[in-house]
DNA sequence: CCTGAAAACCATAGCCG
DNA sequence: CGGCTATGGTTTTCAGG
């Protein structure tokens, strides 16, 4: 499982901007684009490339707003946690959710358009997911540095 | 600024699987690949397409420790933070980092192989960032639900 | 704004170093 | 494994409704 200086290489031109055709990318990393291209499946099928995504526009989604809310459970037992998580699952608005160590609490990161949306997304959606004891919301002034993909 | 049906249907469909041809993203948003080109050409000018990326797996490149870090910095100065906003982001094992609201802190994304990778990082990295204060570190056990994109 | 066809381009497989 | 070549498919453009 170990990966050649060609494979990083290409995995990093890919995961900055896949759009690039196997000509354009085998010059950016010295090779024919056939080779590009055998290696590129063969990543694929080792699962270090599983899929290919447009990146939207936050801001022109309208989607201005940025939170990290922190969530505790009434308790741990695996139903509750079960329960929460399917929910925050189904829940779009939702992007992203991690149990976290420590507290044993969950970490959601959520968008909306503006301050009116956020109280209705927390009040309606956040504070209402089943198992939920507190909620504190952090809010991002700033994105210092998007996410971009690994280090590779 | 609108966003008809269809643009929305074609965002929808780009941001989970950009690999998708014309022809196929005009079948599921029951449009001619001309049309659907057009349009997705269109939201690419407006900058409601960023880009285009392959998403890598984490497990698969060995980075199988996900933190989230809060750090606070010794003064809330314009030159601290833009010191500190600099060096996080020529760090490339720092995937992301927000300013907050509240304490002034960040909070920095970071992902690494195992735990005496997370001590290096946090020791020859994070702690020694210009302007830093506090570091409290905060690992994800699970990713209960993965980051997939904006709801659109 | 759409469709449909034509042109340019590109991914992909086979074959040979 | 990498490069080259051939081919079939895809993107991209354009005329016309």
């Amino acid at each position: 499982m170990q990966l050649s200086q060609a494979d990083r290489n290409i995995l990093r031109s890919v995961q900055r901007d896949s759009s690039l055709s196997m000509a354009d990318l085998g010059a950016l990393v010295g090779l024919s684009p056939s080779a590009c291209h055998r290696r590129l499946r063969a990543l694929e099928e080792r699962g270090l490339v599983k899929g290919y995504r447009a990146v939207l526009g936050q801001r022109e989604l309208g989607l201005v707003m940025h939170f990290f809310i922190e969530v505790s459970l009434v308790s741990q037992s695996e139903p509750v946690l079960e329960a929460f998580e399917s929910a925050v699952r189904a829940i779009p608005e939702i992007l992203e959710c991690h149990l976290m160590a420590g507290q044993s609490d969950y970490i959601l990161r959520v968008v909306c358009e503006d301050a009116p949306a956020f109280e209705r997304l927390h009040r309606d959606l956040v504070a209402r997911l089943p198992g939920v004891a507190r909620v504190h919301s952090n809010m991002s002034i700033r994105e210092v540095k998007p996410l971009a993909g690994y280090p590779v």
